[in-house]
DNA sequence: TCTGGGGTCCTAGGACCC
DNA sequence: TCTGGGGTCCTAGGACCC
């Protein structure tokens, strides 16, 4: 058996571990600059708040209902996602963390009868030890698990844990649940069934599996075998990341070209401290900026650079000059560069690099530099030494905002000596 | 005027091979 | 006018997730 454990409005709980005067209020938290509402109190999805609606069509809401909104802190957010997973981790033999906020854990050392037991007493723990709300949905695959969570979440009386578990229970817990909510059936896939008259999970369930393939193949088929009880969908062990991605939406469009260089060589470095960090190497780089697609006033540009690397390799130093010169290649002056950012790919062991017969670098000496800079950084802070190309181009320009941002309780420490006092 | 960021997997179709 | 058949590998784009 699988218990599947999600915190509560995540973000929103983060938060709220800070001001427990917000706890019974409409709070949310917002995406990067302000923009959209990416997470919300069960009170501020009463008031018909939706996910991902911009905040400037919210206005009058937010002032009326008073709703307290947040800019979002992925460093406390981090930090009180491993808070609560180590927990998980330490009440499990096989533990897999899937997101920020769920992992799925297995159940198997738990007796049938005791696990709901186990479970009620895992999220009261973590409530009170991390101050993190979660729930458990127990059951035999990850796609019931699912369920049951949101069943867990949904119902005060399961005390935080649910378990389906009895054919009886499948049924009655698959009949009321809309099939678009399912785990892996999305926009589309919904679209279809629902126009072949196919509205709740048991609808679906009750298929044959020839017409699970037939009409959303493999996926499909697999969460038709899930919600029969199978257990065939493989999460991944989250070893290593396949690609890193940092990218950023400016508060106001960039057309100088110096700005967007140092924020691309920012990005680069971002990607290559986490490439670094999961001991790889990459041999491919996607770099990109455009234009906003909401505006239709002005000329659009996407601009897409693929560059191949001769050698792989991890230093920030190579890949930001890389980088920089396949921006150069295709920006253009006058485009309103709304959004950039930066893909690696091609990721590999850092034990595994093929030899260049016409490399010409100085790998050696590129890697002694690279661990005396990351040493410094991580000694002194993260952005004590930086390359050239990441210092301000335009000091007064103001990239970024974050007008709602609180402060970084857990893992700077003037706040850590703040709340403690 | 203002509209997020970071991932994974699958599939169709093109290039290339014999 | 008529123009094979069967593979593999790679990539772009779609769909989905949080």
């Amino acid at each position: 058996m699988y218990g599947l454990a999600d915190c509560n409005n995540f973000f929103v709980s983060c938060e709220r571990v800070f001001r427990p005067d917000l706890e019974g209020k409409p709070v949310v938290v917002l995406s990067g600059n302000d923009g959209c509402v990416i997470s919300r109190s069960n009170e501020a999805k009463a008031l018909g708040i939706p996910m991902g609606a911009p905040l400037y069509q919210l206005r009058e809401l937010v002032e009326r209902e008073g709703v307290t909104c947040f800019s979002s802190n992925f460093s406390l957010y981090g930090d009180m996602s491993n808070r609560v997973m180590s927990i998980l981790r330490a009440h499990t033999m096989r533990f897999e963390q899937y997101s920020i906020d769920e992992a799925f854990i297995r159940l198997d050392h738990v007796p049938n009868a005791e696990q709901k037991k186990y479970c009620e007493d895992l999220v009261r723990d973590i409530r009170k030890g991390v101050g993190i709300p979660l729930s458990i949905g127990i059951a035999s695959s990850k796609t019931l698990a699912k369920i049951a969570s949101k069943y867990a979440k949904t119902y005060k009386g399961y005390r935080g844990a649910c378990a389906i578990r009895t054919d009886e229970q499948r049924r009655r817990a698959l009949s009321t649940f809309k099939i678009g909510d399912v785990w892996g059936i999305g926009r589309h896939s919904r679209a279809k069934l629902e126009s072949m008259g196919i509205e709740t999970a048991l609808d679906f369930a009750l298929k044959t599996p020839d017409f699970a393939q037939n009409v959303l193949h493999k996926p499909g088929l697999l969460t038709w075998q899930e919600l029969n009880g199978l257990d065939v969908v493989d999460v991944g062990e989250m070893s290593g990341k396949q690609s890193i991605t940092t990218s950023r939406t400016f508060a106001t469009a960039i057309t100088d070209l110096a700005l967007l260089e140092q924020q691309i060589a920012d990005f680069c470095d971002h990607c290559a401290r986490q490439l670094r960090a999961q001991h790889s190497l990459c041999s491919q780089m996607i770099v990109y900026a455009h234009t906003s697609r909401f505006r239709q006033d002005i000329e659009q540009q996407y601009l897409s650079e693929v560059v191949t690397l001769p050698v792989a390799t991890a230093s920030s130093q190579e890949l930001v000059n890389y980088a920089l010169q396949a921006l150069r290649r295709s920006y253009r002056q006058g485009i309103l560069y709304k959004k950039a950012g930066v893909i690696l790919l091609k990721i590999m062991p850092d034990n595994v690099q093929a030899q260049d017969l016409f490399d010409t670098r100085d790998r050696e000496k590129d890697k002694r530099l690279q661990v005396a800079m990351d040493k410094i950084n991580s000694l002194y802070g993260k952005r004590s030494i930086l390359l050239g190309p990441q210092l301000d181009a335009t000091k007064d320009e103001k990239v970024y905002i974050a007008e709602h941002k609180s402060p970084l309780y857990t893992t700077d420490w003037d706040s850590i000596i703040t709340v403690k006092c």
